[in-house]
DNA sequence: TATTGTTATACTCTATAACTATA
DNA sequence: TATAGTTATAGAGTATAACAATA
């Protein structure tokens, strides 16, 4: 354990820390969960590599794929995605001929957004992945811990 | 529910979709760690506002007043923060008198972080509020399912 | 030769204002 | 007047390469 601060009158020179304590840190819920995100991202990021897929693109990709004739503003809104910055996104998906945009029936000044034939080749299989690596954090969580986390972590962002 | 798509002869005019359904997505550990990590990630910046700390100058400070003396790259080690980006955090709060640099006693190379006097002062605070923080959460989670998630969390990113 | 701290720089992500066409 | 989609743009966050001083 590192030597206490005398932070009324600090010593000339440092002291030196061998190994570091994060102990506080790891009390607070906020860090826990960043921490955690991150690495199950990173492993999200390395299985959706040979898709070319970024988790935004298959976040957009799969609720298109499960609510056909979507549009930008319900997709944004689900995702938390501003507007200016789905318009990009779609357009590169567009381009890979993954998705469509098609004249709303109801609305004139908004699309819906269709998967393609191979959009929706390709989503059930990176879907299949994702579903997967779930499997794959076996090892560090029972099936049960896992039910219990995704659990808790929705109470925690959707209340009630 | 919304109708299924016909993907292997598109319609020519998109369906319309009345609620979004996300069952899919929340079915993954990723999509809901992001999103809890973006809903607690957000009220912690509210109640960090008052000090003018982001997350990460509460996480470096809060790692330099229990670890006084450590150098940038145990920081970036600790934090996953790539050298280059830490540079600029430690000047604005050097430049606000949070925390100093002084000579490492046995490295040359290396500076010693501490926090000065008005910096001890404002993370005594801050750390206060932080674990308030997670005791605000006591109205969406009990205590136990607050340590159940913790631990949890724990094991996904830091597995063994 | 390897490492600490640093500069410069580029790339991605996120955020705001404003325009157009429809409602 | 308000909303969907879009454009342009600015800011924050994150990434790599390279250098000086020291190990």
């Amino acid at each position: 354990m590192p030597r206490p601060a005398a932070p009324s009158r600090p010593a000339p020179v440092a002291a030196a820390v061998e190994e570091v304590d994060t102990s506080f840190l790891e009390t607070l819920l906020g860090y826990n969960a960043r921490r955690a995100g991150l690495a199950v991202i990173d492993v999200f990021v390395q299985r959706m590599a040979p898709f070319q897929l970024k988790p935004v693109d298959f976040s957009v990709l799969s609720l298109v794929r499960h609510n056909p004739g979507i549009t930008s503003r319900q997709l944004c809104t689900a995702l938390g995605i501003l507007p200016p910055n789905l318009v990009g996104m779609i357009n590169a998906l567009e381009k890979r001929e993954l998705v469509e945009r098609r004249p709303h029936p109801r609305d004139g000044r908004a699309m819906g957004l269709h998967l393609t034939v191979p959009g929706e080749k390709l989503m059930r299989d990176a879907e299949r992945t994702a579903a997967e690596l779930e499997a794959a954090f076996a090892s560090r969580l029972t099936a049960t811990e896992l039910r219990t986390l995704i659990g808790l972590l929705k109470k925690v962002y959707r209340p009630g």
